[in-house]
RNA sequence: GGAGAGGUCGCAUAGUGGUCUAGUGCGCCGCACUCGAAAUGCGGUAAGGGGCAACUCUUCGAGGGUUCGAAUCCCUCCCUCUCCGCCA
């Protein structure tokens, strides 16, 4: 959600902000209509309300000297005045609906660092680590390299709960379930995040506080008790301080939890789905931050560094790019993207988003922190990134350091983890 | 799943239809006393909305209802605790 202050005195900019992300701008102007008629009957409910309670107040002093009869007198007066009451009460609960539609609709604004651009092809690389492996053979997708090893059964995964599910099998099984404990161990360790494990489902004012709901609902599995499957342990850990106010001294707060995700990806069929590449259950760790405003950007820069550095203890080559206003998403202020190279499929895979949604998650969730003793409650900054996402993390591994015999030897930070040094 | 007890302004509690504009204690902040501190005393300590302001409205788990008036009575839901049942 955005500041109703700043949509009501500089909608202008609120306009140029959404125009930069190619979204539709017209939601403004249907705001300012509504949010000029629900002030209005706001201030006209109150001043009836006002008027009726000091009746029902003097009505209650008249029974306490026994004035019976002008305490019935009073009571008549007050019968039209409650019928008023009632009917204003409805039309702004009606108005206070409709204005919190819009708001939700909303999408947050751009920072200014953000480039301008249409889609993904206006992304600008930010910087690269590494180097491409180079092979003298051709290399294999994990796909095949995962088939040779019986890593994991795409075919059973189906049988079992459909296309896009995946069982892992043996030591690939293993594989899977040393990456997000390397991950989750890495990020505790070395970059101070707090670890936590959170529930795998969430309710619909925890999906409304991250801004999945209500507009991406088809994305998401949905239980027969009006809960869901989480799509990124985003979801919960965001909302560990949903309608807290925070002390301003345990700034910037700081998490790392390991979760399963479940995403329908409902329209994306086809696309991309080959082996790992786009599965509807994956596992992933995810980096989660509270910060004060003026330190979110520096706290963007060191979350996307501590995304970085697990890649970089694997020795995996990769880039960062920055997404540009109109790739940005309905969310975001600011994003870089990490993209991983995988020469079996021969193309980078996008493989975390580190996010800057500035004040926009925390207005939905009404996450606030206090400055200083005695300060009013401001909104905190809140940013999340993936550190990383397991299942192309995995191909890209197999991947990388797959040998001519089609063998894969695993990077040494693995090796306790998984036991061996090598698959195959 | 069954039975019972609960959810009050950071914490703990009081409040069972009308000065509740929610009392008290602890904690916290300020002032006084003090060389300083402790103790003590005095004062202040929830959030949000509207208004230039005086002021005013809303919120006692959530939502609805009864009433001129609800923390208090009724209904639905959520959550917590105790016991029983079932069970990784």
């Amino acid at each position: 959600m955005l500041d109703r202050d700043l949509l009501r005195q500089h909608p202008d900019a609120v306009r140029a902000g959404i125009a930069r992300k190619h979204l539709d701008t017209s939601l403004v102007d249907t705001f300012l209509q509504i949010d000029t008629e629900y002030r209005r009957v706001r201030s006209e409910t109150s001043d009836a309300q006002a008027e009726m309670n000091r009746i029902s107040k003097s009505i209650g002093a008249l029974m306490g000297q026994g004035k019976k009869e002008e305490a019935e007198q009073a009571k008549g007066q007050t019968k039209e005045l409650k019928d008023r009451v009632s009917t204003l009460e409805a039309q702004e609960r009606e108005l206070e609906h409709q204005l919190r539609e819009v708001e939700l609709q909303l999408p947050n604004l751009p920072h200014e660092t953000t480039p301008n651009g249409k889609d993904e092809n206006d992304n600008p690389v930010v910087r690269t680590w590494g180097e491409p492996q180079t092979f003298d053979f051709q290399p294999q997708p994990h796909w095949d390299i995962a088939e040779r090893h019986r890593l994991f059964d795409l075919a059973k995964g189906a049988k079992i709960a459909g296309s896009g599910f995946v069982l892992y099998t043996g030591l690939g099984a293993k594989l899977q379930r040393a990456l997000f404990s390397f991950m989750i161990d890495f990020q505790a360790a070395h970059n101070g995040y707090t670890e936590v494990f959170p529930p795998y489902i969430s309710n619909r004012a925890s999906l409304v506080g991250t801004g999945n709901l209500p507009k991406f609902e088809e994305d998401l599995y949905k239980t027969t008790d009006d809960l869901f499957l989480i799509p990124t342990a985003e979801v919960p850990i965001t909302n560990i301080f949903r309608d807290e106010i925070l002390d301003g001294h345990d700034l910037t707060i700081k998490f790392a939890g390991y979760s399963a995700c479940f995403r329908r990806e409902a329209g994306a069929a086809g696309k991309d789905t080959r082996g790992l590449l786009r599965v509807h259950q994956f596992d992933k760790v995810e980096l989660v931050k509270f910060a004060k405003p003026e330190e979110s950007y520096n706290e963007l820069e060191g979350l996307t560094a501590d995304a970085e550095s697990v890649l970089q203890a694997l020795g995996l080559h990769y880039r960062v790019i920055e997404l540009c206003a109109g790739d940005l998403g309905a969310k975001g202020a600011k994003c870089y993207d990490l993209e991983l190279w995988s020469p079996g499929v021969g193309r980078f895979l996008e493989i975390s988003s580190c996010t800057n949604f500035e004040a926009y998650q925390s207005r939905r969730a009404n996450i606030r922190y206090r400055p200083a003793q005695g300060e009013k409650p401001q909104f905190v900054h809140i940013l999340n990134g993936s550190g990383v996402a397991v299942p192309r993390l995995y191909a890209a591994i197999l991947e990388s350091f797959q040998q001519p015999d089609g063998s894969v030897i695993l990077p040494e930070a693995l090796r306790p983890y998984v036991g061996v040094d090598r698959i195959g």
